[in-house]
RNA sequence: GGAGGAGUGGCCGAGUGGUUGAAGGCGCGGCUCUCGAAAAGCCGUAUACGGGAAACCGUAUCGUGAGUUCGAAUCUCACCUCCUCCGCCA
């Protein structure tokens, strides 16, 4: 949510922002139920200014005056609660509003109306030369014996999947290499819910207008699409010391996607599915733009160090305005390149939010000068599974259809290649 | 799931209808005293919104929401959370 002062004061602004996100939100109406809510809360104040005066007045007085002013406040006390209905319902129009605006994108965000055109910053590691004909990820996995696709729709519905053997031992030491690389660079670990209130969904900028790709189970909770959600959560309606920030997390939790609008894309393999587990990063820091560029980088390097390690080639690409999620001031995508598909699937997301997260979850912190301040956020991806072993299998592939285990992920696999085994 | 108990400021804790944003204490900040410190004393210490150049003024906030009342931390209802005991359970 952005600051309505800031809104008044640069609608032009905003209104470019909504047009380079391709965001739909109505200024101008918005701006005129700021006025008329201020206007309100004027005359409300008023109201009950007048009736707390007489109240304060009310038990010194003799019987006589008692009886006229309860008579009078009596008629004043009707007239503010019709005024306070208006109010109300102002307000709730006017934060319906709010909440559709979007974040300001920043300068370096290239124009564009879908991922098509997501701008390339830079390339890393050298693709795979196969002198055979490479398999798709599929092909491999079914081979091998690593997945089960069929009785996966059976018990899950479409999408839906097993994993098997040592395509689940590749998968846990992915996140133990995660969990590594993160904690000897200081961040804390944690292990988060998916199931979460509405509410928080809210405060992280995926409600209300993203609910079609939101699970909805019951009692007003939601299966979160990312551990930013339940981290960002974990800080609501806190103060947190100064002196704390940055704060950096590594959460570990399953991921729902209902990928409603997705409904013919990538239908085959492993790519979009709608459960799955992912290492996030989060981190909370000062409310500085230097600050969270800096820790934007930092996040977006991490998951470039584990993309090295695991030696797979990929691609940083900056989104474009239309790409960027409601809250978002700027978005690199990594992408990790699949051979049968000669080209990069996006396998990491790394966005910074300013405030706007933050500010509708009420997380502040006292700065040095001791002014209460909402704190800067950001998040990206460190492993996402199954995703990643789409590129991981694809590019250590051998001719015989066995697959290399990368160096790195060795120690957690006891071996160095994965062959065909048994049911 | 059943039976009880409790939710007040950064923390502890008083307060059962009328100048209570809220006693008292702790903590924190400033000052006095001191060569310095400790101790002691004095003063000050919430947040949000609206108005104002500012001083400051107004409004709201005692788990959340609704209600009763001229007036609610205090009364009523619903919900949430925590604690204790019983049951069930990975």
């Amino acid at each position: 949510m952005l600051d309505i002062n800031f809104i008044r004061e640069n609608a032009e602004l905003v209104k470019e922002a909504a047009r380079k996100k391709r965001v739909v939100v109505d200024i101008d109406a918005l701006l005129g139920l700021d006025e008329k809510r201020r206007n309100l809360i004027k005359e409300v104040d008023a109201f009950r200014a007048q009736q707390n005066a007489a109240s304060e007045k009310i038990p010194q007085m003799t019987d006589e005056e008692r009886e006229q002013t309860i008579a009078a406040m009596r008629d004043l006390k009707e007239e503010l609660s019709q005024k306070e209905d208006t109010l109300k319902d102002t307000e709730d129009s006017y934060m319906r509003l709010m909440l559709l605006v979007p974040n300001i994108p920043d300068l370096s965000v290239p124009d564009g109306d879908s991922d098509a055109d997501n701008a390339e910053v830079r390339a890393q590691g050298e693709k795979p030369q196969f002198g055979f004909q490479p398999k798709d990820h599929s092909a491999l996995m079914q081979n091998l014996n690593l997945v089960d696709f069929e009785r996966g729709a059976k018990v899950s519905g479409f999408r839906g999947y097993f994993l098997k053997g040592d395509a689940v031992l590749l998968s846990a030491a992915l996140w133990q290499l995660a969990f590594e690389l993160l904690a000897r660079k200081g961040f804390t670990l944690h292990s988060a819910p998916a199931l979460v209130r509405g509410i928080t969904l809210v405060g992280t900028g995926w409600l209300p207008q993203g609910k079609d790709e939101v699970y909805k189970v019951e009692d007003d909770l939601y299966l979160a699409g990312t551990a930013e959600v339940s981290m960002m959560g974990m800080f609501e309606d806190e103060i947190i010391d100064g002196s704390m920030l940055p704060i950096k997390v590594a959460a570990f939790s399953p991921c729902y996607r209902s990928e409603a609008g997705s409904y013919g894309k990538d239908t085959k393999g492993l790519y979009r599915v709608h459960e799955f587990m992912k290492v996030e990063q989060v981190v909370l820091c000062r409310a500085d733009h230097e600050e969270s560029v800096r820790w934007h980088e930092e996040l977006t390097k991490n998951a470039e160090e584990m993309l090295q390690a695991l030696g797979l080639p990929y691609r940083v690409v900056v989104n474009c305005g239309a790409d960027l999620g409601l809250g978002q001031v700027k978005k690199y995508d990594i992408e990790t390149w699949i051979p049968s598909q000669k080209k990069y699937g996006e396998t990491h997301s790394s966005s910074y939010f300013h405030d706007f997260q933050t500010r509708r979850l009420n997380i502040r912190y006292r700065d040095a000068d001791g002014k209460l301040k909402f704190a800067h956020s950001l998040n990206n991806t460190m492993i996402a599974t199954p995703r990643i072993l789409i590129s991981l299998l694809e590019n250590y592939q051998q001719e015989d259809g066995s697959v290399l285990v990368p160096e790195v992920l060795r120690k957690w696999m006891g071996k160095e290649r994965i062959t065909k085994h048994e049911t």
